[in-house]
DNA sequence: CGATATTACTTTAGAGTTAAAAGATTGCGA
DNA sequence: TCGCAATCTTTTAACTCTAAAGTAATATCG
C-alpha cells in the first residue's frame, strides 16, 4: 500500500502544544507527497474542531438547561416557524432521520416544550410547534449558546472568521454537488 | 431579548438565505448588528459541512466495508501503534468515553479485527491491537477513505484548502485554550 | 501492615443514530 | 371505484454516546 496514512498522535497538535488533556483526534499524514493529502488533512481538522465544540456545547446545555444538542437543534427550527412544522420537514431540516425525530418529539412533548397537532385535512401529517414555555426556554438557551460560541472563538479576529466562512462555502458546494451527482 | 437567532436551515445552503420566514416582527426586530454573529454563523457552517461529510463517509463505510465510523477511528489509532494501545489511551485519542471504548472493542474483537491482551505486570490494564486481518482491512478502508475525501472536495483548489487549514488552526487554538482555562 | 486513595476497565441508564420495515392515509390511473 | 403506488410517521434492531456508578488491582501513607 502506497499511501501510508498514519494517524498522528492526538496530543501532538501540529500547531501548538498546550497541556495534555482530552487528546485530539487530528490525524496527520506523513507521506512524502504531502500535497496529495490536503483534503484528508482539512477533513480531520474540521472533524476535530467540530467534535471539541460540540462536546462543550453539549456539556453546557446539559448542565445549564437539562437539554441535549439535538433537542436544541429541533427547537431552533420550530422557533422561527410560529406555525410549527410537520415532522418530516423537521427531519429534513435537522438532518436527523424520521425515526429519530419521533423520539425527540416524544421527549420534548413530555417536557411540555412542544405540542403535536394533527392539523390539515391530511391525517397522516403531524405538526409540531413550540409551546409558550418552549419558546421562552429556547430563547434563553439561544442567547447562552451564542455567547458560548463568541467566547470560544474570541481569540480569532473577525477577518479570519469571515475568510473561513467564505472559503468553506466552496467546500460545502463541492461536497453537496458530488452527493447529488452520485444519486443519479 | 436579543434572540435573533435566525437559524439557517441546515441542509439547505445557509449562505443564500432564500426562504422568507414570515414570523413576528418581535423576533426579527433585534439586532441590526449582524456582524456580532460571525462566530455563530461560522459554527453553523462547520457543523453543517461536518454532518454532510460524516453522513456520506458513514454510509460508504457501511456499504463497502460493513464498518462504522467509530470503529474506523479506533482502528486508525491502532494502525500506527504496532504494539497496541491500552483502552484508556484509545479513549483519550479517539475522544470517545471509556465505556464506549469497551463496547467498540468488544465488537471489533468478535469480528476478529483486534485482540485484547493483558500485558504488562499491571493486571488492570488491557491492551488492544490489530490482528493481521485487522491491519489488512484497515489499510483498504484507509485508502478508500482518503479517496472519498479527495473526491468530495475535488472542486476546491489546493490553495483554498491550505488557507482554510491554516485559518482553522487559529480557531482550534482559541477553542482549546478556552476549555483548558475553564477547567481551573 | 492495613486502611484509603487512585487507576483502569466495565456496566448501566437514558439519549441519539441509521437503515429498514411496518402502519396509516391519501392519490391516481385503469 | 378499486387497487396499488406514494407519502408520512412510528417501530425495531444494532450501534454509539455521555455521565455516573461499580469492580478490580495497584499505590500510598500512617
Amino acid at each position: 500500500m502506497t499511501a501510508s496514512l498514519f494517524w498522528s498522535s492526538p496530543v501532538s497538535d501540529n500547531s501548538l502544544d498546550v497541556a495534555a488533556p482530552p487528546a485530539d483526534l487530528e490525524i496527520i499524514v506523513n507521506d512524502a507527497r504531502d500535497g496529495q493529502k490536503a483534503q484528508l488533512r482539512l477533513w480531520l481538522r474540521m472533524l476535530s474542531i467540530t467534535k471539541i465544540i460540540s462536546h462543550e456545547i453539549r456539556r453546557r446545555l446539559r448542565n445549564e438547561f437539562q437539554a441535549t444538542l439535538p433537542q436544541f437543534d429541533l427547537m431552533a427550527q420550530l422557533y422561527r416557524e410560529r406555525e410549527g412544522l410537520r415532522l418530516g420537514e423537521l427531519s429534513r431540516r435537522t438532518m436527523v432521520t424520521n425515526g429519530n425525530v419521533t423520539g425527540l418529539a416524544d421527549r420534548l412533548e413530555s417536557d411540555g416544550l412542544i405540542v403535536r397537532q394533527s392539523a390539515d385535512g391530511d391525517r397522516r401529517v403531524t405538526v409540531a410547534k413550540l409551546t409558550r414555555h418552549g419558546r421562552e426556554t429556547f430563547a434563553r438557551m439561544a442567547r447562552a449558546h451564542e455567547a458560548w460560541l463568541r467566547e470560544l472563538m474570541s481569540e480569532v479576529d473577525d477577518k479570519t472568521l469571515a475568510q473561513i466562512f467564505g472559503a468553506t462555502g466552496r467546500v460545502k458546494r463541492s461536497v453537496s454537488s458530488r452527493l447529488i451527482k452520485s444519486e443519479d
